[in-house]
DNA sequence: AACCTTGTAAAGTTTAAATTGCACAGATTA
DNA sequence: TAATCTGTGCAATTTAAACTTTACAAGGTT
């Protein structure tokens, strides 16, 4: 194995870099957001220090509008902050630099959304089925209060799951999935590596 | 509050369970597929039956071609699976009528496949970073040493983190996770819905 | 006051994803 | 063997998402 001169080293370091910014962005995308969203995060992580809507259009070669629009989005998700910097008039965006804590904030924010939506729903659609229920008289058919009844069954099962998904979402936000899954393994210590 | 005739309830009853099967079709994005995931996850549960490509078409207005690529896409994300019926050539297929299963097949289909793409690249990025380490001599200047340094922790916690969601899904994936998280919560049984 | 700076709204353009239509392979029936 | 049925590869089209350009509002500076 060949050894590497102090310019070769240096465009190493870079395109390895580079690599975990790309594969940060791709991962993202297993959340459902833009890769551009995953790619913020990643230049931003890497940089280790609060950056600027400008510095990040530069780095991405993306106008800064879309800059904009990306930062934005990751302040609604929680997984960016702005940051105040003295003496600069331009606004400054941090992220978490905890991996799995990033990871919860995605997932519970993206759940917290879904269930509050299915909670409404479920509501509104009890209070039809409920009329529903209330209309049926000796003249309805058969196969429609059965149908009524498989309705009711079904918003139970609903109501269920979205409460589930809720505990879950509670379960990570807490912090109590850390005393279940710690962030390091105590059991497999073999493959440790060495300072 | 007026009551429903034969009719009104039928079309009540349509529009309820139309509803049901949209909002199952939007929750699906949160998993980042495509909505026609969803919807025809919520239709083929929601028909309680296999279902086959031609009725699956005929339900959503699609082509019988899209239907095969995402039915394809859904066995391949383990959330639906044939099932032979006999005395018909067509395939038949259904889904997991469990929604928690189908959340846990989901997440842990869509997490392994992140874990495994990224462990191999941490391998390789670590044998770069070995390399890199190897060529450092007296006249490497200072900076580059530190980053090659920096580079080697990252990946420390990349892999850390890596591991994290491995173990993660094996808690879902084992049903560790309802020890925890029960889907019928004993707690709050006051919002109780009797039969 | 006129003049910068910074962030974003709005509308337009480009790129990528979703979807279709056609064609055809393989398996089945007549 | 020809005729039919079913699922899918592939190229073409449509639709939606990502991204850019322009313009302008709000606040800061001279």
């Amino acid at each position: 194995m060949k050894s590497l001169s102090n310019d070769q080293l240096l465009e190493e370091l870079q395109s390895a870099e580079d690599q975990i910014t790309d594969r940060i962005a791709d991962n993202m995308e297993t959340f459902g957001v833009s890769s551009t969203v995953g790619r913020l995060l990643g230049i931003i992580y890497m940089n280790r220090e609060a950056m600027t809507l400008d510095s990040l259009a530069e780095e991405t070669g993306m106008s800064k509008t879309r800059m904009s629009q990306v930062m934005r989005q990751m302040l609604a998700l929680n997984i960016a902050e702005k940051e105040f910097v003295k003496g600069s008039r331009k606004e400054h965006y941090n992220v978490e630099s905890d991996y799995a804590q990033t990871f919860i904030s995605l997932f519970t924010t993206n759940w917290k959304d879904v269930v509050s939506r299915n909670m409404t729903l479920e509501r509104r659609l009890r209070d039809r089925v409920d009329q529903m229920s209330n209309s049926v008289t000796d003249s309805t058919s058969e196969e429609i209060v059965e149908r009524i009844e498989t309705l009711s069954e079904e918003l139970d099962a609903w109501q269920a799951y979205y409460n589930w998904i809720d505990r879950l979402v509670d379960f990570f936000e807490s912090g109590k999935i850390f005393d279940h899954i710690p962030i390091h393994d105590s059991h497999k210590e073999d493959n440790h590596h060495e300072k």
